[in-house]
DNA sequence: GATTTTAAATTGTGAAATACAAGTTAATAA
DNA sequence: TTATTAACTTGTATTTCACAATTTAAAATC
């Protein structure tokens, strides 16, 4: 991996900072874990970036993938302890957006606004980290 | 502006979600205000793209500038409100790579991380946002 | 007041990243 | 065996970015 700075900054945004990474951070944490899955999501990725993004995302080791056992040509990724790290930067920035953009957000959002609104972003970030690694012991 | 979707994650990335804007907010915080100050951090952003981003950061109304009045060819941006609430997010994301990347990191960010040992992530976040605005207004 | 310096901005060209459409592969289902 | 499906590839057009050189306009210097 090739830095452009010292700067932790600038380091992370050397990892995923294009327009697509987080969203598939994103997807994950919000249960869409197959190549399919992400194709379905409102942005509409295309497919040739779709496949390097999550490339990239195995080799910087934030997800990892198994096969279903059912039907081994599906893989299900999952992110990695380092992936959901990533869960309080995702959550800073629905905040940001809920305050300063006059938009109509996702239901999806809305109820994690409602959630953060009647237990707090630190219990509800905890929480949602918990959350995603209990169901991933499954 | 143009949104990809309804997602508040997905509408701030359509805004800083690319190479260089968070870098200039960045360079803000730590006081580096001027088109050469920007030239100037390591990252080496080009001067087109400086200009582009700059103008744009402007038209989203994250930053604003001054003249300076000893010499009028200078301008000082500086971050607005919206601007300034973008903090949690850079500050989240240096945690995410002390935490998550086996690298040296800048002294001004070992400094930084200091004072979040010292004194906690929440202090940290809202003296550095108390910080910036009391300093534009002398 | 003409010349030089400086901060900011522009322009041109090549390289890289992204978008879009179509096709391929391999495992599973019918 | 044929059809379907999930994942992936390929080709081409478009957009964004990188790099170098140049321009503009204000300020400083001679």
């Amino acid at each position: 991996m090739h830095f452009r700075s010292t700067c932790p900054v600038s380091n992370i945004l050397d990892i995923v900072g294009d327009k697509w990474s987080l969203l598939i951070i994103r997807d994950l944490f919000i249960g869409r874990n197959t190549y399919s899955d992400f194709l379905e999501s409102p942005e509409q990725i295309s497919t040739n970036i779709l496949v390097d993004r999550l490339k990239k995302l195995v080799q910087f080791g934030l997800i990892e993938f198994t096969r279903n056992q059912q039907d081994k040509k599906i893989k299900h990724y999952n992110l990695t302890s380092k992936g959901v790290d990533l869960y309080p930067i995702l959550a800073e920035m629905a905040v940001w957006s809920r305050k300063n953009l006059d938009v109509e957000f996702h239901p999806l959002s809305v109820e994690m606004f409602n959630d953060v609104d009647a237990i707090g972003l630190e219990k509800h970030i905890s929480n949602t980290i918990e959350g995603y690694k209990k169901q991933l012991n499954k």
